[in-house]
DNA sequence: TATCATTTTTACCGTTTGGTCAAATCTCTT
DNA sequence: AAGAGATTTGACCAAACGGTAAAAATGATA
């Protein structure tokens, strides 16, 4: 499996783009999005992509020389917007702060950029062919160096006693859950195919569990 | 899109099925669990379900008319895997101690069945196009019923305020991920390809999430 | 407006895909 | 051991697939 690193793309060797090239890049790659979000990368098809930028086969061939290349451009846009609000963590704040924060960044993220988290989604249930490299590395490390404050939080009873990775599994399931299960949200809440409206009730769903106590009463034994 | 309802396969119109019969159903639905949980429904062929069934692609076909009938037959086993957990939960026992045990079933059901919940995951990520019927109808109609038991302990101050609608989501969400995302939950943690050890961490985050209490120090304000 | 590079199209190619068919083989019963 | 039914195989098909080559059309620039 091709793994990511930072691909030369556009047509021959020119140095700059033409506004052309601009224009039908985004084309493709929004396209592309769509379609590899929905079916994954072995479920997408260049016919489907093309047909979708309005576009002739060959003649998005001649912008990305690959179907393989498309993907990759997709993944290396995307993994920055997967980091970039865990990024923002800081050890200074409150654990409440920073946490609610987080959350509402991660939810925030679901709702602008659904595709994305698809897209995402997709690549994980395939079993990480192309960004293994990345999870192991650089998302890896962060997640490390996060942790270590959550840690901090802990050891100052700030935090409750948690596996601090086990954590952040639970707060990237919850948020990204509202773009990657939309359907069945919609589904189950009775929503029309486009309505996102559930955004403002996940918020406060999340903001209860994660910064609030869920259960009242006290249990017994 | 062609939607689920129970179908009657096997050859000819026979009502009784050989012991090869059963033997090579088995295989092909094993077979092709694997592939359509790692690529989703267009992502797989019939060409990899054969062989990693280890059988002729003619021969698959003489069990299995198409490949929709394959994953028709997969998906409706699955929705009884996916409902079990959600039925047991009871009016008549404490908030804690049946979304408690209603957890630790989803969790069991994401160790035991990851590919059936990964199976499930591709199913949403292309929009549900084979069990949408499923989603609004019967699964919508569970969730209504167990929401309102959710809303019975909230009135009596037993659970905080929430959507319980939205508190179901979190537990799919949080268990369902480990099952899901296991390359991207391995590769963080740094286990081995096979490593399922995670579990018993996962147990105990997710107990005190959702039964104990997450922020331990007051927040400002 | 002539020129040249960029962009687009048309016509392909070899492979893979989902699926069929008839012949061959196997299994079970008598 | 023979016959009938169940199972398996090999040869095939049309369509879809990822991708190529070269000519045609377009755009920018002088």
């Amino acid at each position: 499996m091709t793994q990511i690193s930072t691909t030369g793309r556009s047509p021959k060797n020119s140095r700059t783009k033409t506004r052309i090239q601009k224009e039908n890049e985004t084309r493709i790659l929004t396209a592309a999005l769509d379609v590899f979000s929905e079916n994954g990368f072995r479920g997408a098809t260049l016919d489907r992509i093309a047909s979708t930028a309005d576009m002739s086969k060959p003649n998005l061939l001649y912008y990305f020389k690959s179907k393989e290349e498309i993907h990759v451009a997709l993944l290396t846009d995307l993994l920055d917007v997967w980091l970039a609000p865990l990024r923002e963590i800081s050890p200074h704040g409150e654990p409440a702060d920073e946490i609610g924060s987080y959350i509402r960044r991660k939810l925030e993220s679901s709702r602008q950029f659904p595709r994305e988290s698809r897209l995402f989604a997709n690549e994980m249930l395939a079993g990480a062919p192309h960004i293994g490299g990345f999870l192991e590395s650089e998302l890896k490390q962060l997640v490390d160096e996060k942790a270590a404050i959550f840690q901090g939080w802990i050891d100052q009873k700030r935090l409750a006693p948690c596996d601090p990775r086990h954590l952040l599994f639970a707060i990237w399931s919850t948020t990204q859950h509202y773009a990657d299960f939309s359907v069945q949200v919609r589904h189950v809440l009775g929503l029309q195919p486009g309505d996102v409206s559930y955004y403002d009730e996940a918020a406060r769903m999340l903001e209860t569990l994660f910064l609030g106590q869920l259960m009242l009463a006290p249990r017994n034994g």
